[in-house]
RNA sequence: GGAGGGGUACUCAAGCGGUCAACGAGAGCAGACUGUAAAUCUGCCGGCUAUGCCUUCGUAGGUUCGAAUCCUACCCCCUCCA
């Protein structure tokens, strides 16, 4: 019995530290605290953020409590983690905001019902500054040197900022307050992760008040080489249009397709090697099983029936270069072909625009314009910049 | 507190009196090729009322016909010594 929902609980992990308790703790029967911090800075929830969020889930669904922890507090101090320089700090308001665009999001996949939201100012906000020298006094300099990036750029004589050593302490702090069985983090969290358990030992001086930390694999992100975050724009929110998420993911190459199938699909592993050998041998074309996914993941977020328009739109434009159904139609006066581009927000500027028009990047009415100067008539006309602006502008004199 | 090094466009990184809207690389965008793949090739990659004009090289002044480049002050970062 133990042993199936460990399997379950085990299966995409990077890493699971302390796993014969782990064990005990799920044969006692009792509903254990899963704890999951999220840094309430980008409040766009996406594609990386559910491989954890998933995890997540699934505790919830052995009927475990899942808090769902805001790193308001922390937040302002600014995560470290992966860093190789100091983290602008955030005003409290911006947190609150971000916060609560977060909230929305994460019930898309989590049990609203069965999660319990909490924020860390609620405990770090009360530490007083005898408190705080306290707790940061029973760990060394020397061991948060351990941590990679802190390391890398002491070595290299980078900056570091006190406050980025009380990060992960407080972190740490975070477990004990909540008394967490269990934390979930990405691979890149380890560090943080395992601060919890030091404090909680520390507390009670004995190795079952020790969180298990669960560490999931990083998604990589459009690129398939850095990780998926919205500062480097290579994600796929879970809010963007149905059409947007098909259009990303078909976007993605074979080899980080594999990899998407692997993290965020529900298709079993033994399906997914047959697959594998049929693209190899080239009995399906990987694009169908890219559709597949793309399939798969906007009806994770939506329904099948929006996934199915996303797909036909998708094949429509693409395949058959036909203009998407439901083009935005723009009134606009007549003017200089750049300034209209910039006008209906096709383009930045209007050089930009200029310079795409050089490039043969505009069609109107399928018609490639090679000429900045070329004149638009009244009427409807059917625009194309590129390979995914389109609009239907109407032009009056 | 003292001595030295440094702040250049989205990022990294050259330039150190004119030829600099600023070498090069990465990212990004466009075109070709395709499966809107990937890889590859080509071009672009400050703004504008556009063969010219305007604004940019930490900030503010100054020298000069002319400054990212020299001088002064200020701000920020880093190193070493204390």
């Amino acid at each position: 019995m133990v042993k199936n929902i460990l399997d379950t609980i085990k299966r995409g992990t990077d890493e699971i530290i302390g796993e014969e308790l782990l064990i005990k703790k799920l044969n006692s029967s009792k509903s254990l605290v899963i704890k999951a911090g999220f840094d309430p800075t980008a409040p766009d929830l996406h594609l990386g953020h559910t491989i954890l969020l998933n995890k997540l889930k699934q505790f919830q669904d052995l009927g475990h409590q899942v808090i769902f922890l805001i790193g308001d507090f922390t937040a302002t101090i600014g995560d470290p983690t992966g860093k190789t320089e100091l983290r602008p700090t955030l005003s409290m308001d911006e947190v609150i905001s971000n916060a609560e665009t977060y909230k929305k999001q994460v019930f898309k996949i989590l049990d609203e019902k069965k999660t319990i939201i909490k924020f860390n100012s609620e405990w770090l906000g009360k530490l007083s500054a005898s408190d705080l020298i306290q707790i940061i006094g029973s760990y060394s300099v020397a061991r948060m040197l351990e941590r990679d990036d802190f390391k890398k750029r002491f070595k290299s004589n980078k900056n570091i900022s006190l406050k980025e050593f009380i990060y992960p302490i407080l972190q740490g702090y975070d477990s004990v307050a909540l008394e967490a069985d269990i934390e979930l983090g990405g691979t890149d969290q380890k560090f943080n992760l395992l601060m919890g358990r030091y404090f909680q030992g520390l507390n009670n001086n004995n190795e079952e008040a020790k969180q298990v930390v669960i560490t999931l694999p990083l998604l990589e992100g459009l690129d398939g080489v850095k990780k998926m975050s919205k500062t480097l724009n290579n994600y796929i929110a879970i809010e963007d249009i149905p059409s947007e998420i098909f259009g990303k993911i078909m976007s993605i190459s074979d080899d980080l397709m594999w990899r998407y199938y692997e993290l965020l699909s529900e298709i079993d592993s033994k399906q997914l090697n047959q697959l594998k050998k049929a693209a190899n041998n080239s009995e399906i074309n990987p694009r169908d099983i890219k559709i597949d996914l793309g399939i798969e993941i906007v009806t994770k977020f939506y329904d099948k029936k929006l996934a199915i328009k996303a797909k036909e739109d998708f094949l429509n434009i693409f395949q058959q270069n036909k203009q998407p159904e439901n083009v935005e139609m723009i009134n606009i006066n007549q003017m200089p072909l750049p300034n209209l581009l910039k006008q209906i927000g096709f383009v930045p500027s209007t050089s930009e625009a200029r310079r795409l028009i050089d490039q043969k990047a505009l069609k109107i009415n399928d018609q490639v314009i090679d000429s900045i100067d070329y004149e638009i008539t009244e009427g409807l006309h059917n625009l194309k910049l590129g390979k995914k602006k389109f609009a239907q502008i109407n032009v009056k004199k």
